[in-house]
RNA sequence: GGGGUGGUAGCUCAGUUGGUUAGAGCGCCUGCCUGUCACGCAGGAGGUCGCGAGUUCGAGUCUCGUCCAUCCCGCCA
């Protein structure tokens, strides 16, 4: 090693036994006095204070003109800083390094951006995206990388206790066009065939699961080509459990134990268990959305019987529809909004399909409404008691079918929520953790332009037992044995008991899914088979690693959380992929661009 | 594919109604300074105003196009 110690272990002990250290690591700051140089040294642990005295002319003279960012090797003694000079923020404060030798083993280029947690932070992404290593570098994302390896730790610590198995399966996988878009891989050996890399470890998972595996796990790398967003990327990291012989509530506590492991190992934070659980139904009522932030209240609350005869044509004639609801939230404290930041709002229920944003604003001992004149008496009263109407209110409505009043009234309850806490009316403590199983999802989804069901999940997901008649009566009907855990609002994973028996799987693929039966015997032929030689009932979970590890650290986005990430273009601006292939790699694989037609 | 926001010095930003030689802080370079810890002080260098076109006597500023970044919608079995 060429070091005896790390920047961040040294203390007035090791001063009293005038301890000779050697201390590497990166130049964090210099402060040249002129006589007395003093170099803040900074490795992985943390910085301690190097003294380049002018009493040792040679070493001193070469501590002149150190850059920031440099890589340095100290040799020194150990000593008690005076009273007047030690540095209670610094956790080696009380100490310091008389330096005695020094060698510069890099010379650092005068740095792109500043490396100050503070400063560095306002720096644009791309930039540091670019100078990653040098991103990585500050101790604030250090303590990322760090969060990360210690969070999979605990993780794979429960999961080997528990009698899991880890298992690698192939990333080269075929094409499942029912999915998300795939990365398609070329087959040099196979001309005109492709391989497309794995989405999910889903389909080996079971197979391992047949193979009688009992318990497996994997952190598996997924890879997905849809467009990114600050919680997606192309290739991220699901903790990937499947498991045999089980039912649901085995999969709960699994994952219950998991997390408060990983909570009380990285936070120290005791995480009470058994979560909540809160049906699919009952989350879309009540928050307008399948992960709902719990931390705050602002429920959805439902007016349409009270509208059904309402002078409001708008609102009577949702209420009369089928399958149409006139629904409300009350923004408690919100009636200050802006016309810019009402506007914005505007405009994103009109991007969800609404026509627009109705609401009341009570100000001053008096409602202010563009629609307030179409409601009589007693529906200003039960609007009033209901909603519990005060004065510095605003209250918005939607009036639509089911799905869409949801997705507006949700999506207004969380920006009302964002503006209220930019207020200072509405706080969430940083450490509350909002966990929580949303259960019983629809089986089946109406997908009205192909005219036909689609799986909600995937088509592997058992039915409730109890639901199973209605598949062939009324599929969208029927709730699916799956599971989603959501964390204040983000959907950390999910999973589902899976269909074991061939010939029910086989009815949801070409009865209800109504894929042509030479198609399911491409695409899954081997699975039916396999579930005809003795596969056990079986389920599991996939929880994002990525998005887990950004809520522990309280990042929204997982490109602080993810090593090395891509841009939203799909690029890595540090490495500078993807990049052209050259005429003879396209050749290899039989490949023709229409671009191109000079052979090099 | 669609919508929003942004792009001026290495970094973060300011730049008035279109008007002289485009500024600040930090960083960088040089010098001074023996107890600093965001050390301090003095001086200096550093610009294709993302790119292209247009309007104009004159464009960082106005118009159009385009590229890049980011947030969102679509999409994510």
């Amino acid at each position: 090693m060429l070091r005896t110690h790390d920047c961040n272990s040294l203390t007035v002990a090791d001063a009293d036994a005038q301890r000779q250290v050697t201390l590497i690591g990166w130049v964090d700051t210099v402060r040249d006095l002129g006589g007395v140089r003093f170099v803040d040294l900074r490795d992985r642990e943390g910085v301690t204070q190097i003294v380049f005295n002018p009493g040792n002319p040679e070493v001193h003279s070469r501590a002149h003109h150190l850059k920031d960012e440099s890589v340095i090797q100290v040799t020194g003694t150990v000593v008690r800083r005076e009273a007047e000079t030690i540095n209670p923020k610094m956790n080696t404060g009380e100490i310091e390094i008389v330096a005695t030798a020094l060698v510069v083993h890099n010379v650092c280029q005068p740095l792109p951006f500043p490396m100050d947690d503070e400063k560095a932070d306002k720096v644009g992404e791309d930039l540091r995206l670019e100078y990653r290593y040098l991103d990585l570098r500050r101790p604030r994302n250090i303590h990322l990388v760090k969060t990360r390896a210690l969070a999979a730790r605990a993780i794979r610590n429960v999961l080997e206790n528990e009698g899991f198995l880890e298992v690698e399966t192939p990333i080269l996988f075929k094409s499942t066009p029912e999915g998300a878009r795939e990365f398609l891989v070329p087959s040099r050996l196979n001309p005109g065939s492709f391989y497309a890399l794995a989405q999910s470890p889903q389909q080996y998972k079971q197979m391992l699961m047949v193979a009688g595996v009992e318990k497996y796990y994997q952190l598996a790398r997924c890879f997905r080509d849809e467009d990114l967003r600050a919680d997606r990327q192309l290739e991220f990291t699901q903790i990937d459990v499947e498991m045999s012989f089980i039912e649901r509530e085995d999969i709960y506590a699994l994952v219950e134990k998991i997390i408060s492991q990983v909570w009380k190992n990285v936070l120290n934070i005791d995480i009470p268990t058994p979560f909540p659980r809160i049906s699919y139904r009952e989350a879309m009522d009540r928050y307008g959305v399948d992960k709902p932030d719990t931390r705050f209240g602002m429920e959805i609350a439902d007016f349409t019987d009270l509208f059904k005869n309402s002078a409001f044509k708008v609102f009577s004639s949702a209420a009369n529809s089928p399958n149409g609801v006139v629904r409300a939230i009350n923004a408690k404290g919100l009636a200050d909004i802006t016309q810019g930041e009402l506007t914005n709002l505007e405009t994103t229920v009109r991007s969800l399909g609404a026509k627009g944003l109705a609401y009341i604003k009570a100000e001053n001992g008096t409602w202010k409404s563009p629609i307030i004149k179409f409601f009589s008496e007693s529906e200003i009263a039960i609007l009033r008691e209901k909603l519990v109407i005060e004065d510095g209110d605003i209250v918005f409505f939607a009036a639509s079918t089911w799905e869409q009043a949801g997705a507006i009234l949700g999506r207004v309850r969380l920006e009302a929520a964002r503006l209220l806490r930019q207020r200072g009316k509405l706080t969430i403590p940083a450490d509350r953790f909002d966990f929580l199983w949303v259960i019983e999802f629809p089986l089946m989804l109406w997908d009205a332009e192909e005219s036909r069901f689609v799986s909600a999940h995937h088509p592997f997901t058992a039915a409730v037992k109890e639901d199973e008649p209605l598949l062939e009566t009324s599929p969208e009907k029927v709730r699916g044995q799956h599971y989603d855990i959501v964390l204040n609002g983000v959907e950390l994973g999910g999973g589902s008991i899976r269909i074991h028996d061939p010939s029910v799987q086989r009815h949801i693929f070409e009865n209800v899914l109504k894929i042509p039966s030479d198609v399911v015997q491409s695409r899954f032929g081997y699975m039916l088979k396999a579930f005809s030689y003795g596969a056990p009932p079986h389920g599991g979970i996939a929880l994002g690693l990525d998005r887990l590890v950004a809520m522990l650290a309280g990042r929204t986005s997982i490109r602080d959380i993810i090593a090395f990430p891509k841009t939203q273009k799909g690029q890595d601006i540090m490495a500078e992929s993807p990049s052209p292939a050259t005429p003879r790699q396209l050749r290899d694989l039989r490949i023709t661009t229409t671009t191109s037609n000079d052979e090099k």
